[in-house]
DNA sequence: GGCCCAGGTTAGTGGTCGTTCACCTCCCGC
DNA sequence: GCGGGAGGTGAACGACCACTAACCTGGGCC
């Protein structure tokens, strides 16, 4: 609560620029004037726009898993685990719609070694959901148990594209969708 | 089946190559070169590099809408209608693979008119789904019915990212999930 | 045979964008 | 008070890219 940084301001309203128009779509000199600074001031910040761009996305990458794996931990069952897990993950992108509409409209874009780093946290997260739904059913196999975790995420992150209803219906709609979907309702 | 003409191969392949790398980051002359022909031969085919985006999007968002409302018309009930819807999309999702991901990453970089096009026709296609989901719970109101619709669509357009299961299971996983969501499996 | 035009070619142009450079200015510690 | 670094400025540079211009070519048609 403390008043963020310029590097923080920039890599909020960053996002947000991102998150409307592409990474592609927004100039260094956008996101300055944005900020109240101008152009080639970022980079005292950051060292280029890929690595701002980077920052971001390995950022929520490993704030996903983190969380992720405590809320995991704090469960006592595999049922009570998933709907935790789902229940994270909604929080996670109604507050950061920004974010999650950046990580999937523009991931490959990000320079070779923060690609490669978001990938494999993202493949340890989508292993924490595939690795619960196992438990609960110990005869779905691996690659079905990640692309049934994969799909959750496509429902999940449909929020920040739609943005129909407020917060707390969608919080409700999305998250009976997800556990029914998984046939844990 | 007929040996595609010059303007469908170009077609064909700028998909592919917007898939991959985005709008932004497909210059002309990548996708000449990928056509064997080479930078501003397009010109004699499409407008500009927008127009070609155009014309995928507008496409696909004509026929989605169009099969949409054959496969409503031809069923019996809302449960068979949504099947169908179901069925439908999914089918198109594993065919044009490239498209379902260029819709939703590259959307924001068409030219006005046609954003616009495209966006009233989504709209359309939205509610061809969410007056069945109203057909079939009617105290279900229209944004929470759209907002379903939406998320159903994130779970079924997750299938070009992941990939992970051949198509035929990978089908029959979807289609579960998504009508065990909606509630009516 | 001669016209033509669909569909290529290469060279060039204007604009945009990321990034660097040289410079300025305030504030903070000694 | 004064030196220096953090953080800002505008100008310039080099790369890239969409698009245009001018030109070539070969096959169908009268």
């Amino acid at each position: 609560m403390t008043t963020p940084t310029r590097r923080e301001q920039i890599l909020a309203t960053a996002a947000a620029l991102f998150a409307r128009r592409g990474f592609h779509g927004v100039a260094v000199t956008d996101i300055g004037a944005a900020c109240g600074i101008s152009g080639p001031a970022l980079y005292k910040h950051f060292a280029s726009k890929d690595a701002l761009l980077a920052e971001l996305l390995v950022g929520i990458s490993e704030e996903l898993l983190r969380v992720g794996l405590e809320r995991v931990e704090a469960a006592d069952s595999p049922r009570a685990a998933l709907d935790a897990l789902v229940d994270w993950h909604l929080s996670f992108a109604l507050d950061h719609r920004d974010l999650i509409v950046v990580q999937d409209r523009d991931w490959s874009s990000l320079p070779d070694e923060a690609r490669e780093q978001v990938r494999s946290l993202q493949r340890a997260y989508v292993d924490v959901w595939a690795d619960r739904l196992r438990e609960l059913d110990p005869d779905l196999d691996l690659e079905a148990a990640r692309a049934t975790a994969h799909a959750a995420f496509g429902l999940l992150n449909s929020t920040p594209h739609s943005a129909l209803l407020p917060d707390a219906a969608m919080r409700e709609l999305l998250h009976g969708m997800a556990l029914r979907g998984f046939g844990v309702a």
